[in-house]
RNA sequence: GGCCCCGUCGUCUAGUGGACCAGGACGCAGCCCUCUCAAGGCUGAGAUCGCGGGUUCGAAUCCCGCCGGGGCUACCA
């Protein structure tokens, strides 16, 4: 389809006074990073075109603990950025069922909707076909409201519904495609797929931005909005998120949750720009840019049409990007949940928020997301250090033992207890054993730090001071005596 | 079965008939820098634009057919 057929958004704006947006998630489970794209694509619009953002929580389902799942979508977007007060709502559609029934009602007293008492199986036994849908057998016995009878809507026989999609173009439904469905239960109560209508049109809702799942959705919710009496909205709808396999990310199988992600360590500002950049690409290749900067640029018209995989590799990296662009002062703030938190590994009175701050800027350009910091500086704070096996094998091998001997002996008698020096002698050390720094330096740092790899090395022994220092190094010794 | 949507490097994408033997980013490989690892710099590999026909001097871009993936087809949302 061609996207010169595409309607702007802006030339819809000048109809409408006034764009109004809503993100209607249902409470089903922890938010999901799905729907936290589809509330930012909304928020960019609403606050681009100068519209509103109305949140309804679609809980319907009766069964959910609704207080519980409705803070925690108000949570996550505020997480994002979404704070109340910037927005209307929440709205919860359980609370509108009065509304819902009454606009059945009118449906069917102005005959575009009729009660049927036909159950599943009467209805597969005429058809022959579980799949064929709903054969229209009610639709003229006149049957009036009564207990177990639901509420159809009656679709038109010929003609076609356009659904105006900014994303999609015009997608067509033949109307005979599309059977009479049900609107209100037996017990009088409205399906969702008149509530979202009535709410939709209730709260003058002028641009629908959803998941591509509703597309199927959109040719009966229209038809609604018209016997509704009301303009139908410009519609937009998203592409699916998928995973590796490209199937539809799942609670189950996929790490969808917006918080776990919180949890990790990402920065909000990084996953809202990578949640842009899933189904968007701002125009001039720029890919990594402040959020007002995004919302200024976006257009819902360049909205990718097929499904985005939601890559957590890119998501780390640009997390990165986001953790090294913060200054100094930033970092350690946005560190110190990690770092000061209660599920620490060391006691929280060997923690020194000096010295992490001192070696922060040692940390920055090496951790992609927060969760990675604690392993960089555990040393630090830990009584000793919890040394890998692996590492301290292939360190003290060979001339090993004898560079970390010399080099006890060496830092034992310094005075200037300095990086430079440090790194100075340890060289001279290697050098004798016919072995370069970067080989020189592994027994020390697996005897201090308990890794193979980690910060600068001689800037942290200078953190660490003088006495840990060589009470490490000479712990390493003795482990190396008792070994043999 | 019916209806609808989607299909450009592994991934996210740029691309709206000629400047595209297809550009960027992530990832990957190599080099430089370097006390390890990162970060940073440079270089490179990687896409017969799902397939097949057309239209055109010329097609990733327009038309037709097909294939593949997904969604809807609930008295769920």
């Amino acid at each position: 389809m061609s996207r010169t057929r595409r309607l702007s958004v802006c030339t819809l704006a000048v109809i409408a006074s006034r764009i109004r947006v809503r993100f209607a998630p249902s409470p089903t489970g922890a938010f999901h990073v799905g729907g936290a794209r589809t509330a930012l694509y909304n928020w960019a619009v609403a606050l681009r075109e100068g519209g509103d953002f109305v949140l309804r929580i679609e809980d319907t389902d009766q069964e959910r603990n609704r207080p519980e799942w409705t803070q925690g979508i108000v949570d996550a977007l505020y997480w994002l950025g979404l704070h109340p007060g910037t927005y209307e709502g929440p709205y919860l559609q359980s609370e509108r069922a009065d509304r819902h029934t009454a606009a059945a009602r009118r449906l069917y007293e102005a005959g575009l909707a009729y009660y049927c008492d036909c159950t599943r199986e009467q209805v597969v036994e005429r058809t022959g076909n579980p799949h064929r849908g709903y054969d229209g057998f009610c639709r003229d016995r006149g049957l009036g409201p009564g207990p177990g009878r639901a509420l159809r809507f009656r679709t038109p026989d010929q003609g076609e519904t356009v659904v105006e999609d900014v994303i999609r173009g015009r997608p067509t439904f033949p109307n005979a495609a599309l059977d009479d469905f049900v609107i209100a239960r037996g017990d009088g109560s409205a399906l969702y797929m008149l509530a979202v209508v009535v709410d939709d049109v209730d709260m003058g809702i002028t641009h629908v931005i959803r998941g591509e799942e509703h597309l199927s959705n959109a040719p009966k919710h229209q038809l609604l909005w018209q016997a509704l009496g009301a303009e139908p909205p410009v519609w937009a709808h998203l592409p699916v998120l998928v995973d590796a396999q490209r199937r539809k990310l799942s609670k189950r199988r996929d790490k969808v949750a917006l918080e776990d992600y919180r949890d990790e360590g990402y920065l909000s500002e990084a996953m809202r720009n990578y949640l842009m950049l899933l189904g968007w690409s701002p125009p001039g290749g720029q890919e990594v840019m402040p959020w007002e900067s995004m919302v200024e640029l976006f257009r819902l018209e360049q909205v990718q049409a097929s499904p985005a995989f939601f890559d957590v590799g890119k998501l780390r990296s640009l997390n990165g990007t986001y953790l090294r662009a913060l200054t100094p002062g930033e970092f350690i703030a946005a560190c110190r949940p990690w770092v000061e938190g209660p599920n620490v590994r060391w006691s929280p009175e060997c923690f020194d928020l000096a010295l992490f701050a001192a070696a922060a800027p040692l940390v920055q350009t090496r951790a992609a997301v927060l969760s990675e910091v604690p392993p960089l500086v555990d040393f630090f704070f830990l009584e000793k250090p919890t040394i890998e096996e692996d590492a301290w094998a292939s360190a003290m091998r060979d001339p090993g033992p004898a560079i970390l001997a010399e080099a006890i002996a060496a830092y034992d008698e310094l005075e200037h207890w300095e990086p430079q020096v440090l790194k100075d002698r340890l060289a001279a050390i290697g050098l004798a054993h016919d072995r370069k720094l970067s080989a020189a330096q592994a027994p020390i740092r697996v005897a201090v730090t308990g890794r193979s790899v980690g910060l600068p090395l001689f800037e942290s022994l200078a953190l660490l001071g003088k006495p840990v220092t060589m009470q490490r190094l000479r712990a390493a010794r003795e482990r190396l005596e008792a070994d043999r």
